[in-house]
DNA sequence: GTCTGTGAAGGGCTTCACAGCT
DNA sequence: AGCTGTGAAGCCCTTCACAGAC
């Protein structure tokens, strides 16, 4: 339906759908590249730390630099959501701020299902991060009749039977799943068939899921074991390496999250310079 | 120094380093994709599986299904560690197992130490899943009186302080950090003091590390934050796209990690088909 | 015939470099 | 003069389609 309209120097394949391009007059933004989604939320971290100091001016490269990219990047990532800043000044943080939580949906509050509190979901039950920032943990689930009615966090365990119904009744709009991978596609199926549109998947299985639902993976096997790749290309190579790993006191490298969609580093070499 | 070889369908840009090009008679590769490096971490569960299963052979096809990613992707990522396969018939399942064991450096097996055992941290040091393909668990530490002493899987929690002469005395490979953010700096530059060259940080706080230093991130919040972006794009839009989400009861679609370095689905795009 | 291995085409993301506003 | 916003170039990755081995 309607027009492309193409004001951005892309082409039209961003993460959002219908009409392309730009924002509307208030907060939502349509078409934003999946990468772009993803380090919007590590400015937006950086960001608050700046207005808790009382930073109220900031330019693109301490932005950049304050959060591991590169300024031309940061740039391109907030000219997506509209013009942000001024030109030969820089960026209000407290706008900027909540330009980026509206563009990110924080701003309607999310209201998450956590299934599965053994191990690690004990730890995520208990973990304030999901608290602040707009979510609202409302709902813990297991099958296990040990862990069934024992509270965490100001929340009663709930039997995992009870899930797709409780999803509708909490009006559910993120599931978190840290059960074992067996369960884990069963759990699946019950946050979508309770309405849930949005998981975020601890297990290592391979979820199935109907398309219209948006799947986030962690994984911590896989983690450690692309780091063990990179230990290995370091530990046995034919020498020359460590030599210019010392020569010059290596400076100072700002670090890129493992979870990003996209370019880790930016250049996928982690070769000797 | 040395030559390019050049002996693959790709630029010259993997994830190794020095020469190029295939792989030596034993098991080590040189210059991978990062892309394929993630991957081929989860070909390995899959794996793994099968070979559980008592399967002997299988085809591109069956296990990048199981995989969750096209065939054609899977046969490239394969063919850069040399000839896996059979055309004709398949893969040996045992034999790709083992190849790809190999690349990943999990023969050589890995001492990880764990710094901060809160939450989150004692989460992970009573998990298994370190424990398995390789990975021993050598030491956990806190800087909390009340954590230092204490016994967690059948290691004693150590004063942090102790962080840099232990990660060499027990020869650390790769260091955890699940510490709060104000530790993750410090604690990082103890870990590369120690000699310790691979690191996974579930800190939020941006981290600055030698160039010479592999850093994987995983940040809870920033997960959280891109499922939010996706769910307020599935939840006020202009109608149009629940009619086809319900219509024909959309096909399963496999799942993509989010903490792939590259692609969750392949497109970026999350619109209705 | 079947299935692997791979050049070539296509797409998305990052970097560069500069136009444009203050 | 300073800094943002952005076309264009380049890079890396994925997908296609087929040559090649069994």
């Amino acid at each position: 339906m309607s027009e492309q309209h193409q004001s951005h120097g892309f082409s039209a394949r961003g993460v959002t759908g219908a009409d392309s391009a730009s924002s509307d007059p208030r907060g939502t933004v349509r078409d934003l590249p999946q990468a772009t989604v993803t380090r919007l939320a590590t400015y937006l971290r950086v960001l608050g730390v700046m207005a808790d100091d009382g930073t109220l001016i900031v330019s693109s490269e301490e932005l950049a630099t304050a959060s591991g990219v590169g300024s031309a990047m940061l740039r391109k990532d907030l000219s997506f959501l509209g013009p942000n800043g001024v030109r030969g000044v820089g960026y209000d943080v407290t706008r900027l701020l909540a330009r980026i939580e509206a563009a990110l949906g924080l701003d309607r509050g999310h209201r998450v299902a956590l299934v599965g509190v053994g191990n690690l979901g004990h730890a995520l039950a208990r973990y304030g991060g999901f608290g602040r920032r707009g979510f609202t943990t409302v709902g813990l689930f297991d099958r296990s009749p040990d862990r069934i009615g024992t509270a965490i966090g100001g929340l009663t365990v709930r039997d995992a039977t009870e899930l797709e119904q409780a999803c509708r009744d909490l009006d559910v709009t993120i599931g978190v799943v840290a059960t074992p991978d067996d369960a884990a596609q069963q759990v699946c199926d019950g946050l979508v068939a309770g309405g849930v549109r949005c998981i975020l998947s601890f297990a290592s299985a391979p979820l199935e899921l109907p398309a219209h639902v948006e799947i986030r993976r962690v994984d911590l096997a896989v983690e450690m074991q692309v780091l063990s790749f990179h230990s290995a290309r370091k530990t046995e190579p034919d020498a020359a390496q460590t030599a210019v790993g010392l020569g010059g006191r290596a400076p100072r490298r700002p670090a890129r999250s493992a979870s990003k969609d996209l370019g880790s580093t930016k250049n996928g070499s982690v070769i000797a310079p």
